[in-house]
DNA sequence: TTTTATTTTTAGTTTTGTCTAAATTTAATT
DNA sequence: AATTAAATTTAGACAAAACTAAAAATAAAA
């Protein structure tokens, strides 16, 4: 395979996880940022080699040895991402980027040597679940910020939205996967949420709670 | 610089640490285990960057800017061979190829953290120099064993010859970077060499002897 | 149900890096 | 010095992955 056929199934495995019946020949020019002309040439050739199901004007589907593919990439992807942050030092938002090139790196030794040296992580620096070597996502039981019950008290397991933007609003307020959040109130007005994380008390907007994944 | 560049780069830096007038035509070609029109024409592109200085039917040469891009790539590609064997346990016969992907992974910020992760090494898994950020080479004193006299005893510091057979061949006899040498004897009709390895002793042909630095 | 709008595909180009085959230049030999 | 051999370059072509512009299919609206 090469890198721009990788990156089309690592796409395409993205959007499934949003629309499983189909993904559409724009969805994903968007997210590749080309031309759909350009992504119509390129399913042709999935298609041929039996990576994705294609039938004209219909979508796409990931097949099994598409689907398998994909997740061998985001595995490759979010144990580089732990590497950089926990080896390397990097931050929660400096990473994706190197490990979009990173994951482009062939040997399969090499990632299972990896994985072993980071200790088996079951997610990455931004709370996404890591295949394991047989591709088998182990499930993290999650809900949003936004969406639990006020008074109880939840850990940060996660973001929904892993913006540069957003992570770094993230460090400012100190907050952190592992963090302890307790919600105080809501206002009903505008899902404002008062909240105390790690012992400090701080307001939230809906949209920040909206992205914040707890349990 | 693409891929392709960069190996374009990497191979005239190597060959002109043996032919520092000009690297010619069918060298690079064999290297690359491309055709030499495909050269001539990489050529073109690399003089038109300022890479490299080029004069038809003369043999090309590395400018400054691209010994600096050489001596990047190479200081990346041994970094990541240190990083496969002391954080991953690769063999020093495996890292290689790996290291052949690794080193075009574009981030700065990325190599400048791994060398310090690494505790700033001056030579990879073989013996060779490493290029600091700046791109200076700090020269390891270093001769073949072929050369060095009778009943002195040495340190094992490297190996001209990186192959895999020839690597595989000192794994097997237990040499190692480190183990100390002590040449005791030489045979006159064809170099053979009777050494002691970590006390072992142990009869050397002298292709072996001639590829082994000792310091 | 037509008509209009949107999405998707086809057809034809472009760029990068490669190739083959032919032509040219340099080096080696007689 | 002339001829042969080797190395190098040019010319033209190709595959991959992208593009533009036009055509076709599907979806939405009147």
């Amino acid at each position: 395979m090469t890198i721009s056929e990788e990156n089309y199934i690592k796409v395409i495995y993205h959007l499934s996880l949003v629309s499983p019946k189909g993904v559409n020949t724009n969805a994903i020019a968007g997210m590749l940022d080309t031309k759909a002309s350009s992504v119509t040439d390129m399913m042709k050739k999935l298609s041929d080699k039996d990576l994705v199901s294609y039938q004209k004007y219909q979508g796409v589907t990931l097949t099994d040895k598409g689907l398998h593919s994909a997740k061998m990439i985001v595995r490759k992807h979010r144990l580089w991402e732990v590497f950089l942050v926990d080896k390397l030092g990097f931050s929660w938002d400096e990473v994706h980027e190197i490990a979009e090139e990173l994951e482009h790196i062939k040997s399969e030794q090499l990632i299972n040597k990896l994985d072993a040296f980071l200790g088996f992580p079951v997610a990455d620096p931004h709370g996404d679940p890591i295949p394991d070597a047989k591709g088998v996502i182990k499930k993290i039981e999650k809900q949003l910020l936004s969406e639990v019950e006020i008074n109880a008290s939840f850990h940060c397991v996660g973001v929904k939205d892993s913006s540069t933007d957003f992570l770094k609003y993230l460090d400012k307020q100190k907050i952190a996967l592992g963090s302890v959040v307790k919600v105080i109130d809501k206002e009903d007005f505008d899902d404002t949420l008062t909240v105390e994380i790690d012992g400090k008390r701080l307001t939230i907007s809906n949209k920040i709670a909206n992205n914040l994944y707890v349990q």
